[in-house]
DNA sequence: TTGAAAGCGGTACCAA
DNA sequence: TTGGTACCGCTTTCAA
């Protein structure tokens, strides 16, 4: 309540005595000012409670400073820990992000593109692209803007791309199962419109293959994300076929529904020990969002896409390709991390 | 690649063959122009692939349409969901955010004030603040900004302030259990430093006295996020005290970890039918962070605070204080929303 | 109905 | 080492 006006650097200039290019000089550092008027200045800005208005700054000379987000949907988790990476990153260098949805089906992308080119960003971000992806990095290009591309599976060739391996971490999960002994191997979960899943199929097929271990598709199921669907997916899974040993969980929440099914299952069957049902029948490997030491009840190994990390690459690369305006186009795979407990 | 320079109104105003002020107040739709000239500016707009610079406009004139966020951390799905309903309203508005991170302990909440006042923008919503939150609503209201603050719990009386109704959420889940028919209902989870776990335990206990109901303070047990310790801790609950017949969970996890406990326990105890023995012995019930359709394996009720909802309500308020500057100082709680299943 | 011109808060070049 | 000053892109009186 104090004061509610705006200072300026005028205000600085005056009350310090000096002229305002010498208070810009000295806030941005650049020239060579003596000690004694840096003082001066420093204890004026102090003192009054001087905050230096960016925009004023963007608009006469170099960068905003700020890059666009267009995020799918924040409230995935996955998203969620890449825009914290991301954010992090970018806070560390001194850039802000804007933060606009793109929503499931991109509706909201174009606008969400339009908004952030009204606010001069530096760069944009689009995390978790839609088939309106390609316009935007052609719409992107003819503006002049740095794009970067995050998303969970392949997508534009020829636009910067950072994405996890999911080829990769479906071979690491399989091998881990097989090496654990485990022959007969099967998949439950995700949509076959999906992607990733796709992706993920192929590391799982091509590793067991590549171990010469039989492979039925009967054994891939689709399911919904939803416990109670896993629940019921894997009980019917096994009752048809009895000799599956292991099963590969899409996602968290599946593998949480298959271990409730296989709970209630082992009981049902009326075996003595709890413990010997389930260690020599079925073992449990999944797919995970991010870190899930809260999830530490379910058995058995996990495969995560450190999102986090990430989005620190996504900094790096949109920082990159603004410093570098003629930057070739370069995706960067991120690998993925097993964790294994107990 | 086509044009790599930025067009101004100037450009604009040369292809049309009108002045700036002209074309100024085409874009705003101010002045009367006659359709004539409306018509050659826009086709001048469009031709040339116009985009306006909000910056430039909001130095002059007046607001820059962007407020800006300190979020806790937007992994915790409660403020990522927060985060989207917030957005989602400040772009129904034309308006964006800014999005900062403050750490789970508020060490970067002073330096994303900071940037968000440089950048300049119209108000500043703190979601989940720390102990800092006191000084930033102090120099918020020196500099003449708009605050608002939104939480899990009670903060800071003098400061707009939205958060959940925690009373009422325990009061309607206990309630619900009581009236179908449980009479000795325990607590599970949380940490006795949590704030909004106090609150909820206040409904519990209101309620619990209410009708007159017993209340003993060891089926009251803290319990770290994991379901391996929920699991346990259920289990020893229910060992010592055989009688209870319900317990509240204080979050998902902490539900899902004692559902297992109680699936591995019911299999243990030999009894013969796995669904008697749950009806009979415990029913859940959990305080949600979200829409948790993707849980429903667990039985029993939900009570979830609509973390979108608060963000929309946010968004609102944040516009009236930025609206109405002398607007007087108001909190809001938001009822929660119970969620029965089956 | 339209145009000219004065800023908004800074930056940076050119002189002093 | 400093000061003067012409912009940056747009809004907004004030005249024409």
């Amino acid at each position: 309540m104090t004061q509610m006006k705006k200072i300026t650097i005028n205000d600085v200039a005056l009350a310090a005595g000096v002229s305002v290019s010498t208070v810009s000089l000295v806030l941005s550092g650049k020239g060579r000012i003596s000690s004694a008027t840096g003082q001066r200045v420093n204890e004026a800005v102090e003192q009054l409670g001087f905050v230096r208005n960016r925009q004023a700054a963007a608009l006469r000379g170099g960068q905003s400073g700020v890059i666009g987000l267009i995020v799918r949907d924040l409230t995935t988790p996955f998203y969620a820990e890449l825009t914290a990476g991301l954010t992090e990153a970018l806070e560390a260098q001194g850039r802000m992000l804007f933060l606009t949805q793109g929503g499931r089906d991109g509706e909201r992308m174009r606008r969400g593109f339009e908004a952030l080119m009204k606010q001069g960003v530096d760069g944009i971000v689009i995390a978790g692209a839609a088939s309106e992806g390609a316009a935007l990095r052609d719409e992107a290009n003819r503006l002049g803007v740095p794009l970067v591309f995050a998303s969970r599976a392949s997508y534009l060739d020829d636009a910067d791309n950072i994405r996890p391996d999911n080829h990769q971490a479906a071979q690491r999960l399989t091998e881990h199962l097989i090496k654990r002994g485990h022959q007969r191997i099967a998949w439950l979960g995700g949509r076959s419109s999906s992607l990733t899943r796709a992706e993920r199929l192929g590391g799982y097929c091509a590793t067991l293959l590549q171990y010469g271990l039989p492979f039925h598709s009967e054994w891939i199921v689709e399911c919904e994300p939803s416990q109670n669907q896993a629940a019921q997916a894997i009980n019917a899974l096994l009752r048809h076929n009895p000799t599956i040993s292991a099963v590969l969980c899409h996602n968290a929440t599946v593998a949480m529904g298959a271990w409730f099914g296989l709970l209630r299952a082992g009981r049902q069957s009326g075996e003595d020990s709890f413990e010997s049902y389930f260690d020599s029948t079925v073992a449990l490997a999944a797919f995970a969002e991010v870190e899930e030491e809260r999830l530490d009840d379910i058995p058995g190994a996990f495969v995560l896409t450190p999102a986090r990390e990430m989005g620190r690459s996504v900094a790096e690369r949109i920082m990159q390709r603004i410093q570098y305006a003629e930057e070739p186009i370069k995706s960067q795979i991120i690998a993925p991390r097993l964790v294994t407990r107990k």
